[in-house]
DNA sequence: TTGTACGCGTTATCAG
DNA sequence: CTGATAACGCGTACAA
């Protein structure tokens, strides 16, 4: 027994009178030892309840069976949701998910991104494709494996899985104009830092600007992914002396906030005024009236990263990139302009 | 360099042309070493990007920096921002969060928490006070000093942090029931291994016992913490001969639900029925009318939780509970029955 | 103030 | 098939 009085290596071989070694090899390589030393010995290591000490393990191994990830905040259900799934699925192969949150700061990334590897993560978790070279140059320097979800990007040489948030937002811009809509406004997330925002952002105004429309200043305004700012900034649209008849907002959050300002102005959505999120989380279908929204499918995506990780975390190679489909899935949050 | 090519202290060392025990104490022991050498040291660390392995760390300290946490779900929004500040708090004292997830299932959590000791944690945080007596005993067995969160009872001997479900349930209760209200049914969550969906229903049914009134089915149904069981649940009450006139419900998103189904059926909130919820999320804001809901200080809760679970690592020591007092937030879904 | 040397629990190499 | 034994990276007596 050890200072913390849990069991070892040692006091498993002792008490199953063999040597640490094969104490060890039944653990990791159990077709190399005789059926009856197995026995024996996984009989002391049931008496002693005994569980591998993971500093031995990682120290002597330099593996953990651990992933990291770092996202930008739990507080978004997109993320927390995202890592749930991420979450269920790497313990599906006994592998445990650090987690560690950059508040959309770079450089608080890269600070975790150290600390992460510190603990040995076998492969890391990213969000979004944006952020310092020298991060990049780091991870590769270091050769992690790492892989970039919630975003789908030729430009990037690193493995993605995620989706186009520039063509989900075109699409959605694309089915807002279809539906009669001329003088449609934004509510983007802040772009700072945030690829996703402002590739959606830029979806948006490529698909106005095809049908000969303008996206700007004041029908376009960024601000944080919150139902307050959400819901100041749509007050101020709507306060317009032309206001918008769609508003198509950066994620649901801010869409609700902006359901909360119509109906604060005594406006009906979407009779006086069309409002769409993007995400599709439960917020969409919460809210009255039900979000017409962007879904992003990500348990797949979840699933998709796990298997990617694990395999990247194996093979110590490259892997290809997964692109996953979007679609809009139609409530009643926005209606045809004749 | 070693084999995955990190730089090691022995690197640090020999760069700064030290003895690795002088790298070691100007990490740890800063004042044992002398100023100049230190900032040799220290820029021999900045050049190499030096971090500490976490296995020798551990292996050589026996402490792991890490706390780990397990909570029935991160898809519920209440628990995904507990965690966000538990995050927040523990990493400024440079402590890593493991979180694992347990679904409201005892046995997951069992074998969620030995995987947690298993890597070493130095502490442990656990969601309510509801689980087998073995898993108490192997946590004490074991010495990992541990907190209960989201729960404050006497009858419990463990340190815990948190409110009083029954009391925040049974003030809710009083104050419908004061506004005129006398047939109130309840959404309460799945009581099976959850014990703070039992005392909420239990302080709602406390409450209108003591006013004469009796909460039982059909008034009273027990449903998943979703929006879709929620507006189920609430569907069938509404389509009641006799309706309740207020619908207390275990949570936020049982009562956006709730309030999808009186919008269904053609009812206005709270005109027709009034409906309150419990957690102040933010959809509780975000939904038309806005919750009248019980408040919890969820920031508070994470700090102080990670304060406590710090001391008892540090202390080895028992620390005393804290409970900490919800409020009733008055938003529009309620009303009075005259 | 600094350096030497050992031990922490595990894996892996190499003989037997 | 099994057993010694040398790493792995770090903290910490103990010595200087």
């Amino acid at each position: 027994m050890n200072t913390s009085n849990l069991p070892t290596l040692d006091d498993v071989a002792r008490l199953a009178g063999v040597s640490t070694a094969t104490v060890s090899r039944c653990l990791n390589l159990p077709d190399q030892v005789r059926h009856t030393t197995k026995t024996r010995v996984e009989a002391a290591i049931a008496e002693l309840g005994y569980t591998p000490h993971f500093g031995g393990l990682a120290l002597a191994s330099n593996r953990t069976n651990t992933v990291g990830a770092i996202i930008p905040t739990m507080e978004n259900a997109i993320f927390a949701r995202g890592l749930q799934v991420l979450q269920e699925e790497l313990s599906l192969s006994g592998i445990t998910l650090l987690v560690a949150t950059s508040l959309y700061d770079p450089e608080k990334e890269a600070k975790q991104i150290r600390a992460l590897l510190g603990r040995g993560v076998d492969g890391l978790i990213l969000i979004g494709h944006e952020r310092p070279q020298e991060t990049y140059q780091f991870l590769t320097d270091r050769r992690v494996p790492f892989l970039l979800m919630w975003t789908s990007t030729t430009d990037s040489p690193y493995c993605n899985v995620g989706f186009d948030n520039h063509q989900a937002a075109y699409d959605m811009a694309m089915h807002v104009i279809l539906r009669g809509h001329r003088q449609i406004a934004m509510i983007g997330g802040t772009t700072k830092g945030n690829d996703r925002a402002r590739e959606r952002i830029k979806g948006v105004s490529n698909a106005m600007k095809q049908n000969g429309l303008k996206l700007q200043a004041p029908y376009l305004v960024e601000t944080e992914y919150t139902i307050d700012e959400g819901r100041a900034a749509a007050q101020k649209l709507l306060a317009l002396h032309t206001p918008p008849t769609a508003i198509i907002c950066g994620n649901d959050v801010q869409a609700a906030g902006a359901l909360k300002a119509a109906h604060q102005a005594g406006l009906k959505v979407p009779d006086d005024v069309s409002i769409v999120g993007f995400d599709d989380i439960d917020l969409a279908e919460a809210v009255e009236p039900g979000l017409t929204t962007v879904h992003v499918p990500h348990r797949r995506m979840g699933r998709e990263a796990a298997r990617l990780i694990i395999q990247m975390a194996r093979n110590r190679a490259p892997v290809e990139s997964i692109r996953i489909d979007t679609n809009i899935v139609e409530r009643s949050s926005l209606r045809d302009i004749s």
